[in-house]
RNA sequence: GCGAGAGUGGCGGAACAGGCAGACGCGCAGGAUUUAGGAUCCUGUGGGGCAACCCGUGGGAGUUCAAGUCUCCCCUCUCGCACCA
């Protein structure tokens, strides 16, 4: 029962200040919010994207929480078995800069952040369980993300291999692909470059066509953001081809969309980084060469090539391919607008009919071949390429062959002839977990010289993230853990002879990617509570921004998959329910302190209430346009019941304390605090939360009259006021009654008469 | 370039399923109260017109008794991806 009583001094005036606080920590008190997994009413799981403590909360997270916890407690009210955590995402690299610029360490810049929004979120009324709060930097969490890790590599997910990563110069630390924007840090706005790395890699394109499909599962998901994950996985289907080279026992397979333009194909190109690159000029008198180009695309930063304007850059490697559809020897070029990590690295070029292999032909006066010719007019595709549909020629036996129709009959062929294979390719790369940095969860490997990689046994975990002496990054790439020698140094669990830790950190998505599993039991001996995990999991709900839509919301569907196929758990999608909260703008551009428009929720609570900060929020807009969530028209609903309630001069004390009732508790969702004080104010005892939501009685709604609209010819000329159960014929009646109807159907004929009853009567006129 | 979404008063934005466009709020105007300002309350508020009426949901066509809503073309803006073969 509430214990708080109303505060005399906030009787006439509106006083959050004085409310607020107090309810707060009552409600802390009695743990009001408490998940039960005993409870015999329908599990309702309200998860929230966790945030990240940089500092203090924002208004983002005042929207997008105040968003959840508006569900949270609907729901609560609706009879649910609610859980709705909290949790923080405490690894990254923001600590390790603020520990170098302060002098302190990350653990203690993390922590004191944590706290301050946990104060944060009690003071705007959030409805947490914070009896499973957990951060991913505790080790109790993670280790169970390096367990999981440990699962992956069992399984073979899990892989490592050097590979180019994005390099600030400037930060000496690799970035993330979302960290570098138009070629730049995010953070200093240097020049990124590519650097090789070894790098530790999840399977993730082995799950792109899963990741697909599972997005038909997921109604309740905007179709915006489906859309960005489908492209984003970027599915194509065509068909592998081999092409052997001349005079040597290797040969090239390629991928191509388009292999109806297989006899147009009249050089080919292979990627800088191709390892057939340098075995083809290999002792020729263009090794040198190649080697400076090599160099020279390598250093060429990501500025340099949007600044070049895309202009591509290629070297004649001098071998020969045979294409394998009419035995013609083509030129084998290496160019960098072949991508290594795409298909095979490698392409037929068919500078007729494809735009980037057209502009690199004309470019060094390769040959031009039309292969597709429209089936109307003509193009010349000496200077312009032809991408359009057609027929073919110049291509043997397929010639007059209609396309795009022609494609499935050309791979067909192909498979016949032993030249090819029918092919899907998906644009989503492997995911590289590794990180050079220091806050972050260690990767639980050991690197021996003569075992290779060997995981630490399960039983050793967590691998802790030693104190340093100094978290600042060097140049060589290699993680500040690098120069923790005596943590560094182990024993091989395999041989015993001496190894090395793996230095780098995971990604902090990888955190990310798990932790709502957690909330399910956060004490538990185990990566989580399995029970429990298959009771409240999915989560019926997530809320949070759409900018993770390719990252977040990818990993944690593929996260999801992967536990599944190992057997932990017995679902594969980990929330089919989706609300993305859209940006928080003040005039016309994004908040932020470099704009100089930033505000504060702790500015606007403080002045206000966090009620007012709630309710504004919502009333502001729509959360997001494509989902069913409309706040602000419930907000604009219990406005007009309010003004009713106040214009109800002549109905009685019971029938007002009812409305008013209603009124408070249909407002809690958005307004805890001064529902919950009202409600104690209108002599009602327990808690606000606890109430049933308002059921209306539909004998009560049902009205016996409404307005009938009069249309002459769809124009609007009268409303009366008619009985609800109004039959046609008398509607007609009444309608051709009106004086002001009679006026415009006067001397015309009605021709036509459409009823639809009880509240339009349409008379066309001629 | 490819893909997706959005254009409604001075502003944020409503409009279930094709059936009264502009809910609700902000702002503004007039009035009440007040020494004044603020706050509060009442009334009005898409444009034109004294009025009857006419016009009006980015522009243009179309379907329909009826279009903000459906179809086609165009314009503008936002977002996502961007040498992906």
């Amino acid at each position: 029962m509430a214990k708080v009583a109303p505060s005399e001094d906030a009787i006439d005036r509106y006083d959050p200040a004085a409310i607020e606080p107090r309810w707060a920590d009552e409600w802390e008190r009695v743990d009001l919010y408490r998940a039960r997994e005993d409870s015999p009413k329908p599990k309702y799981y309200c998860l929230d994207m966790f945030p990240y403590p940089s500092g203090d909360l924002h208004m983002g997270h005042l929207e997008a929480f105040t968003g959840g916890d508006v569900i949270a407690r609907y729901k609560w009210m609706r009879g649910f078995n609610v859980l709705h955590p909290i949790g923080w995402d405490a690894f990254g690299l923001p600590a390790e800069n603020a520990a170098i610029a302060r002098r302190i360490h990350p653990k203690e810049w993390t922590y004191a952040n944590i706290e301050q929004q946990a104060r944060s979120f009690k003071r705007i009324g959030m409805s947490f369980d914070w009896s499973r709060n957990f951060n991913t930097c505790d080790p109790d969490f993670y280790r169970w993300t390096q367990w999981l890790f440990l699962k992956f590599h069992e399984a073979g997910m899990a892989y490592r291999r050097s590979v180019a990563v994005n390099w600030c110069p400037h930060d000496k630390t690799v970035l993330a692909n979302e960290q570098v924007v138009n070629g730049r840090c995010e953070r200093c706005g240097t020049a990124v470059t590519k650097r090789n790395f070894p790098s530790w890699f999840l399977r993730e394109s082995d799950y792109a066509q899963r990741l697909l499909d599972g997005l038909d599962e997921l109604p309740g998901w905007s179709d915006h953001i489906k859309t960005i994950q489908r492209n984003w996985i970027g599915r194509s289907e065509g068909a592998d081809v081999v092409f052997t080279i001349d005079g040597r026992d290797e040969s090239i397979e390629v991928f191509t969309t388009r292999p109806d333009t297989l006899w147009g194909a009249t050089f080919m190109v292979l990627a800088p980084e191709h390892p057939l690159a340098h075995a083809l000029v290999h002792g020729t008198p263009r090794e040198a060469a190649f080697a400076e180009y090599l160099e020279r695309v390598k250093a060429r930063t990501e500025i340099d090539r949007l600044a070049l304007g895309k202009r591509k850059e290629g070297l004649d490697s001098g071998a020969r391919a045979i294409n394998p559809v009419n035995g013609e020897h083509i030129p084998i070029w290496v160019a960098d607008y072949v991508l290594l990590e795409y298909g095979t690295g490698a392409i037929m070029a068919v500078p007729a009919h494809d735009e980037r292999d057209g502009e690199f032909a004309r470019q060094e006066g390769l040959p031009i071949r039309e292969v597709i010719r429209p089936k109307e007019g003509a193009v010349d595709v000496q200077s312009e390429p032809y991408v359009g549909d057609g027929f073919m020629v110049n291509s043997g036996p397929f010639d007059g062959t209609p396309t795009p129709g022609g494609i499935p009959k050309v791979i067909d062929w192909l498979e016949e002839q032993g030249l090819g294979t029918r092919s899907v390719r998906y644009r989503l790369r492997d995911w590289n977990i590794s990180r050079q940095r220091y806050w972050g969860c260690p990767i639980p490997m050991i690197l021996c010289d003569k075992d290779g990689e060997v995981p630490v046994a399960m039983g050793e975990l967590p691998v802790l993230l030693p104190d340093l002496e100094d978290y600042s990054p060097t140049d060589s790439g290699q993680s500040p853990l690098a120069k923790k020698t005596d943590w560094v140094n182990v024993t091989c669990p395999a041989c015993g002879g001496p190894a090395r830790r793996e230095t780098d950190t995971f990604d902090t998505f990888v955190d990310s990617s798990w932790y709502f599993f957690r909330y399910a039991g956060p004490t538990a001996e185990a990566w989580a509570d399995r029970e429990k995990v298959e009771y409240w999991m999915p989560a019926d709900h997530y809320t949070g921004g759409i900018t993770h839509a390719t990252g977040h919301l990818i990993y944690s569907r593929f996260f999801t998959k992967v536990l599944h196929d190992v057997g932990l758990i017995s679902f594969d999608e980990p929330y089919p329910e989706l609300l993305n909260q859209g940006m928080v703008i003040m005039g016309g551009s994004a908040m932020s302190k470099s704009r100089g428009n930033l505000v504060t929720p702790g500015e606007i609570v403080g002045r206000y209430g966090a009620d007012c900060a709630r309710v504004t929020m919502l009333f502001a807009g729509p959360f997001e346009a494509d989902v069913d969530w409309r706040f602000n028209t419930a907000i604009a609903k219990l406005m007009m019941l309010t003004n009713e309630i106040a214009d109800a001069r002549d109905a009685s004390d019971a029938d007002l304390g009812e409305a008013v009732g209603a009124l408070v508790r249909m407002l809690n969702p958005m307004a805890p605090f001064i529902s919950q004080e009202l409600w104690l104010r209108l002599g009602t005892e327990g808690y606000v939360q606890r109430a049933d939501w308002p059921v209306a009685d539909p004998a009560l709604i049902k009205v016996d009259h409404v307005t009938m609209v009069v249309q002459v010819s769809g124009k609007v000329r009268d409303k009366i006021d008619v009985p609800a159960d109004i039959g046609e014929e008398q509607m007609k009646e009444r309608a051709l009654a009106s004086d002001k109807v009679r006026a415009h159907i006067d001397g015309r004929e009605v021709v036509k008469t459409v009823i639809v009853p009880p509240k339009l009567v349409n008379l066309v006129v001629r």
